[in-house]
DNA sequence: TACAAACTTTACCAATCAGTACAATTCACG
DNA sequence: CGTGAATTGTACTGATTGGTAAAGTTTGTA
């Protein structure tokens, strides 16, 4: 009947907020629908692989956002430790200190996990190797700043679960303070 | 027709299993049937909730466990640098060093989070209070040891998505590593 | 052997699921 | 205007979902 000026880059943001609240499974159609007000037919027109391309549309979208904004930053500041606190704000701000999940975290943790590997793998091993390259700029030995960083990702996925598990967003903040206590 | 020797305890861990693998809402009464060898009728005899009882019994189960062989030697320990290496291992033995995912941190990311709050918790509130316990008793100021307490609680989470998601169990051994270390 | 409780099988239900088909509509452009 | 492509609404499909009903079978006990 209509056009709504809906572009497929309008979409995605939405997407990725319903995957965020209700999972994968969770996330059926109608609920996406509703949220995006799209009917079935301008659904499968910008994603005709259905669930599975929203999906996977969702995670190149973030993946490109923490490429943009915190990967690249972190490889290619030549200010390693500045980098690495606007890391550690823009990261707080995202998960909006605890109370927004980690869509790729939760898809690692669901039986989705194989579905979506590649993409998963690639957000953390990104991370932890970009993390790992600044690190090594303010002075670390390479294998001590691939440990760091590979305990600061994991340490990030870990406050997101306790902080939701105990409903309490300061758990988040004060993990994030100490991971970033421990990196500069 | 017949009565396998089936009681209700027995299915609790294979339930737990399952869980595990799909999560709560991927877990279908077709999977536990299968998985089960217990028909509908059978289900519902044990668990006449259905899904939702299932679920708060497996929580309860793995909250028993953990309170049993981790969370009172921690609390009640005279010994307590024992306890928190027994604890290291028994963690990294219970998950399979990170190839089994903690069913309780998947439904704390998940959308079923609010259904089963109270039980996720509790499971965590008490982990981390019996390991703040113990580690006052190695002579820690009481507000250091809540806050250790609750790192190692978050850190063995992220341990656990990260591990995942890279598919590497020596990410979450490392991480256990240095989670004993920071510990004792 | 009798009987009640525990347990299991089977068939069923309405709701919802992802996905398809296609006609109706709108847009960009000539 | 007019035309073809892009977009959308509606109705549908077959499979699967969680859950129910009730009849059948086994068990423990007396």
């Amino acid at each position: 009947m209509a056009k709504t000026i809906a572009e497929r880059a309008d979409i995605i943001p939405v997407l990725a907020e319903i995957f965020r609240e209700y999972g994968f499974e969770g996330a059926s159609l109608a609920v996406v629908g509703n949220r995006t007000g799209l009917g079935r037919g301008s659904l499968y027109h910008f994603f005709p692989g259905g669930k599975e391309e929203m999906a996977t549309a969702v995670l190149l979208h973030i993946d490109t956002w923490f490429e943009d904004r915190i990967y690249r930053p972190l490889r290619e500041s030549d200010d390693p430790t500045a980098a690495i606190s606007a890391m550690c704000r823009a990261v707080s701000d995202y998960f909006h200190s605890g109370c927004r999940v980690c869509v790729v975290g939760a898809f690692a943790l669901d039986n989705v996990r194989d579905r979506f590997a590649g993409a998963i793998l690639d957000y953390f091993a990104d991370w932890k190797h970009a993390l790992a390259t600044a690190l090594q700029k303010t002075g670390r030995m390479p294998d001590h700043a691939i440990d760091l960083a590979e305990e600061a990702v994991a340490n990030i996925q870990g406050a997101l679960v306790l902080a939701r598990a105990l409903d309490d967003p300061a758990v988040f903040e004060r993990a994030m303070q100490r991971i970033e206590k421990r990196l500069l």
